[in-house]
DNA sequence: CTTGGAAAGTCAACAAGGCTGACATAATGT
DNA sequence: ACATTATGTCAGCCTTGTTGACTTTCCAAG
């Protein structure tokens, strides 16, 4: 099963596995090898990433899509139901289920907007504020050991090479998420 | 509560979400704000990441439980069950049906381990092979345009921060992985 | 004023992919 | 002989995503 060619159509810049040392030295950040350590690392970053809240949540019986919600709800506070679908990629439906669960437990309000009464602005309340409080810390906690660890160069190449992996609808969500809460 | 402390435990280095320049210019990228933004970077990022492989699965009738199953028994070849099971993270039931259905495909194959006949060596088959390159290309293409875009030095700092990111236990599998099938 | 369409909510049904618990089987090690 | 290990499997449950159909509310254009 193609053990001659683990390199497979490497678009001719991977240099293939193997040969880390592939005789030129220019561009060896692009070997298929260097993009693939990239690729695990970023899946089992992901894990360390969620596992804080995700402790935190179980407790209250509670998951990771109430999470993103409620990070959302708190960076954009009176934000609409539509708002919140776009900037989470999920349907009304999915989204529904989890905010009637947040507003059932007495973590979210929603309140019939005053221009258009047809959209409903969203607000964390005090008891949600306390949860998205804990949430946070416990997530930002590892983010900034990390940073700590890794250094401010480090960190700008983080965000950088994050940046350009996302689409650019994406993208464009995310920096402009970045003007408004910030 | 805390509303005078919404940096909370920040150790005396986070300047809290406001102000980005808190006064001292020295470690400003571990404000509050810049770590948020290094959060919400994750989130938008990783949705992008599994973006790619994801449409080629879904052609397929498999998910991405599917292709982390590939994407390892690729990497670690006549891999055993429990090791994979270590490496993802799941039970064993879940891992099962994964596997039952790659087996049932004609993409992985099962065989009785030699030395000992309880394990099973897992390894794909030449059609389990062709798919995995597809996904592989997929998700390196955009991982690798990424690192194009941003250059060496975000590409170590990108590595270094999600590395940081890490539990010690799921660094050191992380690390183990990039030694042996590197 | 009527009507079209947007925003939101809801019900039903389904699937993927996690989980636990219980149990079977075969092989290994003591 | 016996306990342990590696694996597989059945049954059932949960979360979180999906689609489709339908209703209510409301704004705005005709």
């Amino acid at each position: 099963m193609a053990e001659a060619d683990k390199t497979g159509i490497t678009a001719g810049l991977g240099q293939g596995a193997a040969p880390a040392a592939g005789g030129t030295e220019q561009l060896l950040f692009l070997t298929d090898e260097q993009v693939r350590k990239g690729i695990e690392a970023m899946f089992f970053a992901y894990r360390a990433f969620t596992a804080d809240p995700d402790r935190i949540l179980e407790s209250r019986g509670l998951g990771r899509a109430h999470h993103r919600a409620i990070h959302f709800i708190h960076r954009s506070p009176g934000t609409t139901v539509s708002n919140l679908l776009i900037t989470l990629g999920v349907t009304k439906q999915s989204l529904n289920r989890v905010l009637r669960a947040l507003i059932a437990e007495g973590l979210v309000e929603s309140r019939v907007g005053r221009h258009d009464k047809r959209e409903r602005n969203l607000t964390l309340t005090s008891q949600g504020a306390v949860l998205e409080r804990a949430l946070s810390e416990a997530q930002r906690g590892r983010m900034r050991a990390a940073y700590r660890a890794a250094g401010p160069v480090a960190v700008a190449g983080f965000r950088q090479v994050l940046e350009a992996m996302m689409d650019p609808e994406l993208r464009r969500q995310y920096q402009s998420l970045s003007e408004v809460g910030g």
